[in-house]
DNA sequence: CTAGGGCTTCCCCTTGCTGGAAGGTCAAGC
DNA sequence: GCTTGACCTTCCAGCAAGGGGAAGCCCTAG
């Protein structure tokens, strides 16, 4: 198979795919035309980084998963480990993104949105802090 | 103000208010012998710009915000577009979050975390679709 | 034999900084 | 007067995770 092959049946750009060669993720042979050359094993191993991906794993966590994938010795705990971090991640992500998210909806629903000039958002911004105090006022 | 007051007053890293000299959001004097001199407009800028970098702005909205910011005329409709479409943004971000926080949930739940190799995550990560008839089996 | 599509490498661009090296400046202490 | 240490300066490199595009092979069809 070459790259596009691959790259179609992965769903991944050949340009990720060949950037995956690069960081040593996958090795696909080379035929004598300098074409990459790709197994089943490697199409699967990136249809295996793809979801991966999808998920959100970190290249460093794909390149593990993959690792334990591989290794038929493994203990599902490693997995797991790895997936329990993520998902905590994961977490602190979505509650700081939530954060914002009231604090801006609060704004925005404060703020006219006509032609004139005054604006709670930039009166926000502009002034000293997102304290006690203020978290009071506006609640 | 040298640049270290500023950083202190702002929160920012001075390496931060280089980059932001660099890219052109503020733009300090030059004393003698070469170091930035902050005027107090600088400083309340910088402050500005953490406060909307901290909610998720990106650099370019920063730039524009402080544009309305600065201009007298402005209409308050212009920022509250810059903030609905962030909001917006940040909706999708939390939603992708979810979902991938509700998939990764789902097969850490379904995963021993033991001495043995068997592992559903790595199962999953392996085989085919996440389609409907997957989501329909695991509902 | 030429056109096209696919493949190769290479290097720069992105976002928003962060770290470090090499060196100038300034105030304090001896 | 000299040193020490904390500041400050510039520039260069790099992170994640690729994307864009140039210059140049390779291969096949018409």
């Amino acid at each position: 198979m070459n790259i596009g092959d691959v790259a179609a049946l992965s769903g991944l750009p050949a340009k990720t795919i060949r950037y995956y060669e690069d960081i040593g993720l996958v090795k696909p042979l080379r035929s004598a035309n300098g074409y990459r050359t790709f197994r089943e094993s490697d199409a699967h191993k990136l249809a295996f980084l793809g979801r991966s991906r999808a998920l959100g794993f970190s290249i460093e966590d794909c390149r593990n998963l993959l690792a334990l994938y591989e290794d038929e010795e493994r203990a599902s705990a490693e997995v797991k480990e790895i997936a329990e971090q993520h998902l905590e991640r994961i977490d602190e992500k979505i509650a700081e993104l939530k954060e914002m998210r009231a604090t801006l909806a609060h704004l925005v629903d404060a703020c006219a949105g006509d032609h004139r000039p005054d604006c709670p958002i930039l009166a926000d911004l502009a002034t000293k802090q997102h304290d006690e105090e203020q978290l009071k006022r506006t609640a």
